[in-house]
DNA sequence: CCCCTGATTTAGTGCCGTCTAAATCCTAAC
DNA sequence: GTTAGGATTTAGACGGCACTAAATCAGGGG
């Protein structure tokens, strides 16, 4: 069995390899991600490799082998089911929950997973409108676009967040950039990204940053 | 904050204390308890000591500071309020719960366990019949007798299991001796503090290491 | 009052996961 | 091609938490 922080680094691999959809990961990027210094990551990742949990080549970077995404998949659903339940059970907000579940997702036993996701109905998509595994590791990724690759005069709606950090889902709130909120393209700014929207009555300009966090259908 | 080891140092020490009634606990205890070898408990008894969590005088024991006591109780309160979140919303069973409560009681995050004793109705019991201390500390000890301090003739209900051993707990279920269950003593040997039971309409007789785990409310 | 025995502590190790500083590798630019 | 600069790895250290073996203490029996 992984460690509490071997598992922190497995899921942290496969979030940036869904991220840069690259097969090999930098220990810089996972450095990053885990908040250590990168002579830790390469201590770290020699000691997953010793463990088959990933593929590692000095100088080339980290791929995860078949155990170690099943490892970071089941993570990534018990995180998931558990932001479920902290928000329709307990009364959460969006904001709150992320930190929380970081913490639960590391409790193990694969039967209180089971339970708590019958006991929520096993749903298929988190508060953020992120897809929950299912109990064998598969994904029904988002077929969406982002929002900054809609074009001017575009109109969609928000299906996704994909991005915890409290900060910034507080500020979706301010602006009105919530799930299932309508949205339409007014403009497109080329050199930096940015975009200005029509979000239900009001007008707000969003930056790039923001436009590729957010998944809309397009209508 | 205590890491997860001085924790379960804590509660072992706490729960040590309750038991014996006593005020210091011994090295050998505390490792019996723990599973580990006496040296370590030392070392981390030494620990403890620097953080002021135990008062610690060498070959004298140990006690729990105001401080390592207030964590202990908030990690029982935790323990049992999760136990209570299994069995009832989960459907899990009588012996099962102990040991995923184990690994959810040290998430610590006040919010939630406070939502979660609002979300059980704050239940003043864990399924077990012990007490859950409320926010505040506060415990309300069982002043029933334990069976085995019943005597011949006496008649009485049983109202809680002081032990977590999931073995235990279903060699409880085989013989009937569930919270509720009415029970009355038709003999009692004083030689090895056995006692003979009526268990609703049936008869058996019970070892004095299961009579004094259980608390009994004299009819 | 001393000694024996069991309880306890010290000493010495090892593994995990982190760090900083220094060495090394890789690549892109010249 | 060489080389500069960034990415990466090595070297060396430390703190937490465990262990075993050996030393030390404490309390009851003689």
């Amino acid at each position: 069995m992984p460690s509490l922080t071997e598992e922190n680094y497995l899921k942290a691999i496969f979030a940036l390899s869904e991220k840069e959809g690259a097969d090999r990961i930098s220990t810089n990027a996972i450095a990053a991600r885990v908040n250590t210094a990168a002579a830790s990551v390469t201590d770290m990742v020699k000691r997953l490799s010793d463990k088959n949990l990933v593929e590692y080549e000095k100088y080339k970077g980290v791929s995860l082998t078949a155990e170690g995404e099943s490892i970071a998949k089941d993570l990534v659903r018990k995180h998931r089911l558990w932001e479920v339940f902290l928000m329709q059970k307990l009364g959460f907000a969006w904001d709150e929950v992320h930190e929380m579940a970081e913490d639960l997702e590391h409790v193990h036993h694969p039967k209180l997973i089971e339970r708590l996701a019958d006991f929520l109905g096993n749903p298929r998509f988190d508060p953020h409108g992120d897809p929950i595994p299912d109990r064998h590791g598969n994904i029904a990724y988002h077929k969406e676009l982002y929002l900054n690759q809609l074009k001017s005069g575009d109109r969609g709606v928000i299906v996704a967040v994909e991005q915890d950090d409290a900060e910034f889902l507080r500020y979706l709130v301010r602006v009105g950039l919530v799930l299932n909120v309508e949205i339409e393209v007014l403009e497109t700014e080329d050199y930096d990204g940015s975009c200005t929207l029509r979000i239900g009555r009001n007008k707000r300009s969003i930056s790039e940053k923001v436009g590729e966090k957010l998944r809309v259908r397009k209508l």
